[in-house]
DNA sequence: GGAACGATTGCACACGCTTGCAAAGCGGGT
DNA sequence: ACCCGCTTTGCAAGCGTGTGCAATCGTTCC
């Protein structure tokens, strides 16, 4: 099976009977070309089956309109969601993603970026891992963008994107003070992303200043699976928490599982739960679970608009705002 | 910010002193080079922070190594697990996924098709929607391998992967009728997929074999909400259904919430649901669904090795098995 | 009619790479 | 010493584009 099938901007000219330049001009917006001619170059093109390489485009232009997207575990819901608001927000400016799956090692992620390099990306969105020092900086110098949303390590040059984590954990708290609760827990994972710290951390302080406790379990990675196996060990406990604020919302479906199947507890009278992401199941009514929803669509907005931004670069950094959502898994407020 | 940033091969010719195509050479596998020569350049490379411009080389091979996913509502769980697999493995065969959204028209499917062809991919692997057959016929002219995954419709010369649709729905039929069911209803969305169709067909025809009847219900799109709305429907009625198979997961979780929440039915003692797909939530202890599970891994296994397989290919159609996952949500066979 | 001017167009080079081809190097066998 | 065969290397052509530059064309104005 030969490959050499595509058809070239010289084929095109030849059928038209122009020159290729002309043809060139034709599909370069901007560029002088009569109506007459392109109106040829265009009917011949569209006979042929003709579209311009990008690849060669790119070549000459330094300019591949790809951007990588790296990240690890997409098929969790909220990176799903976060990946497909990405792409759309890619498209309509006119660029193209391109998806590398990482496991959790950062080699795996510089591996990445070799990648990127390679395909003379004009930028990468990193939502997982933590690329090596060395790599970054080369992408910068190759003149790539760099994006890292919620990943906290600095590197100048590149946009980040974070949200107000500390925030949102004292919103969790007095959330559930003001439902009556008790007995604070905390419910991480092992991952230790900053960002997942800066909830812990965020909830402990809060906590703290109103002189409370807040007890802090951590396990595996942010899955169901690991809730459960929190939610295990919490409850298990002489004094249970009658508040859970988990890292995550698999996490909080996790435990409130757990805490409904297994210890026969009643959500929300009995156990207070907020997760973190406003993933879809968060609204099944299985769940109904009272969390804070990441701003997705305006991190995609945010990440992109500063691709296309061809100004030199001031601003660096966004923190964005959550959005307390409330269901039914902490109860109203006695009034 | 200038852009031409990007070290070349020729830099890298003139720091290790040796000819541009030794360069080249070094980083072609099987190319003859000698160990010396080899080094030298790998030094030098690695000193500059080169890395071999895939767009130029892709232009060379008339290969670029990019395989385009084509993909609508990607963040659903099935869906995602699927991209994810996919991705995956064609990584590991040191090609690249570009991921393209679209919605469920068809014609966007035909516009994501023409990005692949301006990208020069070696590939396409379509997840939704059909595209119009003068697009892919353009695609396979253009030397363009073609996937299509679960569309059941012909296109000559493209891999169509597909499951055995109606033999699982047979299979949901038996196990209804093992568990004791009397009133067998389909819950499915107004899509049409063939292989949504397929289940339907399956279900019907094999209760009809038996003599018995299926009440077939069809609302919006294959999520959690439709199954809402199908459950309020099918169990509003006077002789309600004592076993639903639904087309989908998302479907069946809906189901099952509204069966439990609002017309206060025990799972599976007063009802039994089957699922298909086996996403995530099934496993959830709030649902413990049974249901068919999908072999995500084998698909992508099968698509893959197609693209990477270099003989004139012969098998066009892949049917693939599901394997059913028993879980809480039918009643044991009362033996 | 002629000059001046702007819109089009074609030529040719550059982009960074691969690869066929022929020249060069190397070693061994006679 | 010579020749043969194999490996290594450099040269240069070509992949499909974009674009600066100069040439051409058509129009308007005096």
């Amino acid at each position: 099976m030969s490959r050499k099938i595509y058809v070239s901007a010289k084929e095109v000219a030849e059928r038209a009977g122009v020159s290729r330049s002309a043809v060139s001009r034709t599909f370069t917006p901007g560029a002088s070309v009569s109506a007459e001619t392109r109106r040829r170059v265009t009917e011949a093109a569209h006979e042929l089956g003709y579209h311009v390489n990008h690849l060669a485009r790119g070549l000459m232009r330094n300019e591949s309109g790809i951007v990588c997207l790296i990240v690890s575990e997409m098929d969790t819901p909220y990176r799903a969601s976060l990946v497909r608001a990405l792409t759309r927000r890619l498209q309509s400016q006119s660029k193209v993603a391109m998806l590398i799956n990482t496991d959790r090692s950062d080699s795996s992620v510089d591996q990445a970026l070799k990648q990127a390099i390679s395909y003379r990306a004009d930028a990468s969105i990193i939502l997982s891992g933590m690329p090596d020092r060395s790599i970054t900086d080369l992408c910068l110098r190759s003149g790539q963008r760099l994006v890292l949303i919620n990943r906290d390590e600095d590197r100048d040059g590149a946009l980040m994107i974070n949200l107000d984590d500390q925030e949102a954990a004292r919103r969790a708290l007095s959330a559930f003070l003001e439902a009556g609760c008790r007995s604070f827990a905390f419910a991480n994972s092992e991952v230790m992303t900053p960002s997942l710290m800066a909830r812990e951390v965020g909830f402990q302080a809060a906590a703290r200043e109103k002189g409370l406790e807040v007890t802090v379990e951590r396990y595996g990675s942010t899955t169901y699976q690991s809730g459960v196996v929190l939610a295990e060990r919490m409850l298990e406990r002489e004094h249970r928490p009658d508040a859970i604020f988990c890292a995550n919302d698999l996490i909080a479906c996790g435990v409130m599982d757990v805490a409904r199947h297994r210890y026969k507890l009643a959500v929300p009278e009995d156990l207070c739960v907020i997760g973190f992401d406003n993933i879809e199941q968060a609204a099944w009514s299985s769940y109904q679970l009272t969390t804070f929803a990441q701003p997705v669509e305006e991190i995609a907005v945010r990440a992109v608009e500063w691709l296309s931004d061809h100004r030199p670069v001031e601003i660096h950094s966004h923190r964005l705002g959550t959005q307390l959502i409330w269901r039914g898994s902490v109860r109203e407020a006695k009034s």
